[in-house]
DNA sequence: TTAACATTCAAACGTTCGTTTGAATCCTTA
DNA sequence: TAAGGATTCAAACGAACGTTTGAATGTTAA
């Protein structure tokens, strides 16, 4: 009478992150329950609070599963650059692949739900709870400082204060890119299936992100400075 | 015995909308109970669903109340510029700060109100829900169609399917920073009173727009195009 | 085989949710 | 002043929520 012949042992924990992903794509964190959430993973109800201890900790778990590979990804993909360059400073380009490529190649993986991942990260920075957003910041925390020290050496002319805006204008544009994958459009428009090509959008993107951050400083900047 | 004779009459209405977009702000639309909301609001637990019919249709109000007037003031300002222009097609610059002017402005309103809701705002362009992202998009399409013809005329060598996602990122990046105004910031390092400059914020983001979007083609679209 | 531990299970816990109800009160108009 | 509609009120509705419980079952090692 029991399922538990069909399912892999020792994987509740697993089958339970996943559907989660899922869902918490789909609803939200609020708007998820526990009871959909264990039955969409053919669990028990109690598994939950037996596995992870509590609903938030779960959340938690859910990024930290796919978020912290993530950043130590872009972290080796930043040190192999600098190893490959020598001494010399990193195109300000290539900082901003090594970023974005992480997260854009996710939206490829349907099979293990890295694209419902994905979406649900983009959503996430903004979420209204302070204690998720506290996690994520802390998740990224040690990539966005090697992040920052390498736009800064590409970009030595750069006042710190203005590279802080552009890195944060470009964190957001990514962050809604993510977000809004799959989602109904603004503007309508563009080929759906452009959409899922990661090797398109990255290369939309990064044109897109290179020049924003280099653009010509406004004279407000300077009188500001002044 | 009653508060009423402190409350000016037939404002119910407007009091549940004001703690109703401060609220939805700070805990999100399922964080929010009827009974925080109406306490808030200085009304009985009853009087959204006299007044409102229901929670859905208050949230429904909340956006219509402030996005509506919005995006007329957008269309206005779009079709004063094109007047002052006689048949001239307008700058990039000047569309772009057109369609994030109306918004940004809004950040410096606190007394209203008008911070709350944008935050709000920026938030629920990728709201788990479909029905709130469809309500976004519904009250956003008549401003969006303006814009992009303007867009259209602003920049004739550019591809309408490259400037359909250029459009893109740039709403992203608008809708990014409006939510993060006030929340923690993922990079450390700029005054924190700037980012309540309008002003300042304006001429930022306008700059990071409009080269984002000026941005060379890369090889990669012309590989596609062909 | 048996003891010890890990996991799953059905059931119930107390709380909070959005909504409804019908009486009480306010306000306007006649 | 009386009537009638608009609004507010306290109270309750049933449903759904996250979590806990203790017994049942599975797994591992002596």
């Amino acid at each position: 009478m029991t399922l538990r012949a069909l399912k892999p042992p020792h994987e509740t924990r697993t089958r339970i992150l996943d559907a989660a992903e899922e869902l918490f794509m789909q609803h939200g964190f609020e708007g998820t329950s526990m009871r959909l959430l264990t039955a969409k993973a053919g669990a028990n109800l109690a598994a939950v609070n037996y596995h992870f201890g509590s609903k938030n900790a779960l959340i938690e778990a859910v990024f930290r599963r796919r978020l912290d590979p993530m950043n130590a990804a872009r972290i080796a993909e930043l040190e192999r650059l600098e190893k490959d360059a020598g001494g010399r400073p990193l195109t300000a380009e290539a900082i901003i692949r090594a970023f974005i490529g992480a997260s854009l190649r996710m939206i490829e993986d349907t099979k293990s739900g890295g694209r419902n991942f994905i979406r649900l990260l983009g959503r996430t920075y903004t979420d209204p709870q302070k204690p998720i957003r506290a996690l994520i910041g802390q998740l990224y925390a040690p990539a966005m400082e090697r992040f920052k020290a390498a736009f800064v050496r590409a970009l030595p002319q750069m006042p710190a204060e203005e590279l802080v805006w552009r890195m944060h204008f470009m964190f957001g544009t990514l962050a809604y890119t993510l977000a809004a994958t799959d989602t109904v459009q603004l503007i309508a428009g563009c080929k759906p299936e452009d959409r899922y090509d990661a090797r398109l959008l990255e290369s939309r993107l990064a044109a897109f992100l290179l020049a924003g951050l280099r653009a010509p400083l406004h004279n407000i900047d300077v009188k500001k400075a002044a």
